[in-house]
This record gives C-alpha cells, structure tokens and sequence, in this order.
DNA sequence: AGATTTCCTATCGAATTACTAGGGAAGTGT
DNA sequence: ACACTTCCCTAGTAATTCGATAGGAAATCT
C-alpha cells in the first residue's frame, strides 16, 4: 500500500500544525473520488473502498455515515448495497466533502474568523484571516471530485501547483 | 460530524477543523504585531504584551521564546529588559511567525504534502494539497508584520477580504 | 430464512492543546 | 554588595481531540 500506513509507522515527526487536513477529511475526499470513478448508479461496499484506499475499514464506515448525514452520498443496506453519490461528480466540490467531515475549512483558535475580535495593532489580523480562508475557499470550491478523480484540474489551479517552489519543505 | 443536520441554528459546536490557525500562531503574531509598533529600539516586556493582548502571560513567555530561538525576537533581561524584534517589520513576513511558533504550514495527516502517495482516483489529489498550500504561503508569505500592524494589507490580500461573501458562515 | 451490509453506540489509548507552577540565571539600579 | 526585576527553563496537568476498534441491531436482497 504506497499510501502509507494509515495508523502506524507514517510521520517520524508529528509536528504542531498551523494548517492540517485530517485523516477524517483525506480519507472522506479519497472514498468519495472512489464513488466518483465508479459512477452514479454503481454502489461501492464501504469495505471495498476501504481495501482500495488502505483505510481502517471500520473508521471508514464512520466517516461514510457523516457524508450521507451531510447529504453528499446515499447507502442502501443488504446484500447488494453499498454507497453512492447522491448528485453527479461535477456539483460536489472538494470543499463540501470536508467540510461535512470535518467541519469549517478554516477557523482561528477554535473560532470562526468573523467571530473573531482583535484589538490595537493587531486589529488588521482579522482581514487577513478572511483573505486565507477566502482563497482555501475558492480553490477547494472551485475543484469538484470529477476534476480530480479524472486527473484534470482547473488551469488556475494546475499552475499554482507547477510552481517548483510549491514543493519544498517549510 | 454528528451535529444536526446542515444548519441547525446557533448551536457552538467544537468541530474538528480542516484549517486552523492554534492559538499559539495566533498569540505569536498578535505579540509580534505588539512589538513592531513599538518601533526597533523600545523592548516590551512579556507581561506588558500578554496585558494588552490578553495572552496568559506564563503562556506567552515560551512562545516569545520560541520567536527568539527562531531569531525573530531578541530580548534583555533584567530591569529595563524585554523584548523586541531582531529585524524591521518589514522584512517579517507572517508565515515565518507561525512557523517559527507552530512548525510547518501545511500539512495532511502529519504529513507534508510532499511526502503523500495516492492511488487510484486519488492521485491527483497531491497536486491540489500542493496548490492549497501554495496559496496560503503566497499570502502568509507576503504580507509583513508592518503591513499588519499599520493596517495597510497588500491590494491583492485585501481585494479577497473585501469580498462579502468572503465573511459568510459556512 | 439466511446471508450480507449498513448503521449505531460506546469505548480506548495515545497524542496534542492550552495553560500553570516554581525556581534559577542574567541583568539593572541604589 | 544587595535587592529587585525580568527573562529563561523544566515539569506537569487537565481537558480535549484523533484515530481507530468492537459488538450488535436494523434493513435489504436472494
């Protein structure tokens, strides 16, 4: 599995983080570009997803009952059940896969930035926050899982991502 | 998450978060906005800056040292010790506050982006992790701790707050 | 019925976060 | 020299979160 031990061996380090995804919301994004590629009316077992994409088979199902509450899949039990997009590829960005696993994309100690409230020099923090989470937004907002499960994203993204410097480690 | 379904009203929920901004960064930089409008050559003591902040003051001595292994900070102690920045605001770019506070940007999983492998549908996931990241290292990485403190934010980065949209929920 | 697969609740250990306590080291003023 | 100030360092801790697991109840198919 090139994806890396879920759980056990991956970081040497785990570092505090000034911005993270979470397993919660990697592995939601990745099974539900696993339904994207199987197509709208295939179902997929939560533990065939689960194989493809070395997760924790049981997390999964966890993970996956949040993408159904949070309207973005649909699951039938029984013997030839399974899950499925609820709406095609093309209308689900990856923005709302995280967020109905995770949360809000970005907040500040906990708080949502427009419930935050700065004083003296640092009064101009707060737009700058807005801005961060306003160009999060717009990437994750603009990228569906049809783009990514077919390896096409949009050129503006595309050419951030080109940038060799984009790369590097700090 | 396990909250209500979509919008249930005003409920303060915890969530995970995809995106966050620790309160060490945040108390990091709203300290080191502090001492760059007390100009290079007046030094602030610790309690002064946690006073006029409202960062517990115990807590806000270790991350001015963290700012000072990081050489961001030099500080004297004694009577008429204190803090202050070891170079011109301007040339302190935010992203570096955080850093030096909280370790790496960006990250998935613990992880840096860099070293992430994805298979299948996935795969194309990297380089959208890498155009995130690279975003947020434009913005954090241009605007200074005098852009900041003088309320004067770069066109481009004010341009995206002044969205209204952009201070919207979700 | 019987097999399968989702769904729900509860729990767990380990890590992380945000913070507190206490005392030692270095510097200043009298 | 002496007291006083302020930084500096090491530990510790309570609460939360993260990632993951277990067992069984409910639904659906053949």
């Amino acid at each position: 599995m090139t994806t890396g031990p879920a759980g056990s061996a991956g970081a040497t380090v785990m570092d505090n983080l000034a911005m993270r995804i979470s397993a919660r919301a990697d592995y939601a994004v990745r099974a539900a570009l696993e339904l994207a590629a199987a197509g709208d009316d295939t179902s997929l077992k939560a533990e065939a997803i689960a194989e493809a994409q070395g997760i924790p088979h049981k997390f999964l199902e966890g993970i996956l009952g949040d993408l159904r509450r949070g309207g973005l899949v649909v699951s039938q039990r029984g013997g030839k059940g399974g899950y499925r997009l609820a709406r095609p590829a093309d209308s689900i960005p990856i923005a709302d896969v995280i967020r109905v696993a995770d949360g809000p994309l970005v907040s500040v100690r906990g708080v949502r930035p427009p419930d935050l409230s700065y004083t003296g020099p640092a009064e101009s923090l707060l737009p700058l926050w807005i801005a961060v989470r306003a160009n999060v937004r717009k990437i994750l907002g603009e990228v569906t899982l049809a783009h990514v499960a077919a390896a096409k994203l949009p050129d503006d993204v595309l050419s951030l991502a080109d940038d060799p410097e984009a790369w590097t480690n700090p």
